[in-house]
DNA sequence: GTCTATACTCGGATAGAC
DNA sequence: GTCTATCCGAGTATAGAC
């Protein structure tokens, strides 16, 4: 889960991080870690310096509130699914055509959601129950995001990738819904990541791919 | 829990519902659409009360405490759905092929969750959030749904209408988690139900129809 | 049956020691 | 920077009037 910096090296000259900076760090992925299994009124700051290793008060030398916190983890998760993301199309042989782009960025989402990140699974599900206030800051990653997938899905259309027939806008949040989910049921002990992308690329290609 | 007696209607004879029992189903409603809005942390009685024209502790006289009456929003919203995507197929012609099956179900699922009933949505949105024994009665309800779902999609495999390289369960989650999904993003004012059916319909038929 | 008043608990936030 | 101690508002639940 977390990208938990990992204890680093105690021993001084190559600190790239100052230690100031390493706990705030772990303050945020115990913030994601609880909000996404307790929700948002149901994340409290003990639980949070519980899991973080330190007390309660300790977080308001980092943030400025409960609320503060909340609204860095959502803005956080959402900012690197969305960088993971590009940085893996970016990476593609410029060859690709749009539908293997689309069926990479699926992976990619994938992926990231279920094996790297709680971040993604606390914006995720919690999107629709934070107040407005706090979501400000994520909603335009967010917006940012699903721009990025309009334009993979227009790319395929233009080139005659996809049938005909589809509502491009419904079709995609559909998909993206099914990947979201997938964090509420995926268990890896039933079954292994890379079943799930494979069967999910093979939904979208049937689904919405000209063949 | 369920059916507290409570005192029937004093004037004898027409009245098909007493009172009380109208005002049970009133804070039930209420608490579904809190429940759906707010999350399981969020769901405060107070407001329960006042979207069902009451005080706080009138409640107390239908439900024994605010887990109670959660856990009956949680089982009622996992029961109804499943009543009437049951009933929908009863109603089919007999001659209803299993691909026919599957998407009656997909519509009757869609229709229930997004016009008919904030139970479903509540149910859904909190399956993950509260503690398991709130969530005890619902599960059954769910492990039926489940169920209902699994046959649907073997009947078709074995009748050689879905695609032979399928994984059935992982596909099967993928669609359900499309459709549950589209309580968070669906809005009425952009997009008609009849429109996200017929996409979503369109997706299940390419995604896992046979040719 | 539904209300008002209130006891009790819990969690966010601040003060101030170290 | 992180702790202990504490204040305070919010919310569940109960008592008891009507």
């Amino acid at each position: 889960m977390a990208e938990r910096a990992g204890a680093r090296a105690r021993t001084g000259a190559g600190r790239s991080l100052p230690k100031s900076h390493r706990t705030r760090e772990r303050i945020l992925d115990a913030a994601a870690r609880v909000l996404g299994s307790k929700g948002y009124a149901g994340t409290r700051l003990q639980d949070v310096a519980a899991e973080a290793g330190l007390q309660a008060p300790a977080i308001y030398y980092y943030f400025g509130s409960r609320d503060e916190l909340i609204a860095e983890v959502m803005y956080v998760g959402a900012h690197r699914v969305r960088g993971h993301v590009i940085d893996v199309l970016a990476a593609l042989p410029v060859e690709t055509d749009a539908m293997g782009r689309i069926l990479a960025a699926v992976e990619a989402h994938l992926r990231y959601e279920l094996l790297i990140s709680d971040y993604t699974t606390a914006s995720v599900r919690n999107a629709g129950q934070v107040p407005e206030s706090v979501r400000e800051r994520a909603a335009a990653e967010e917006a940012a995001y699903s721009h990025m997938w309009r334009d993979l899905f227009e790319q395929a259309q233009a080139a005659g990738e996809l049938r005909s027939d589809l509502d491009l806008n419904l079709t995609r949040f559909l998909i993206i819904g099914a990947m979201n989910w997938a964090a509420e049921w995926w268990d890896p002990k039933h079954r292994t990541l890379d079943d799930l992308v494979a069967s999910t690329q093979a939904l979208v290609l049937n689904g919405v791919g000209r063949h």
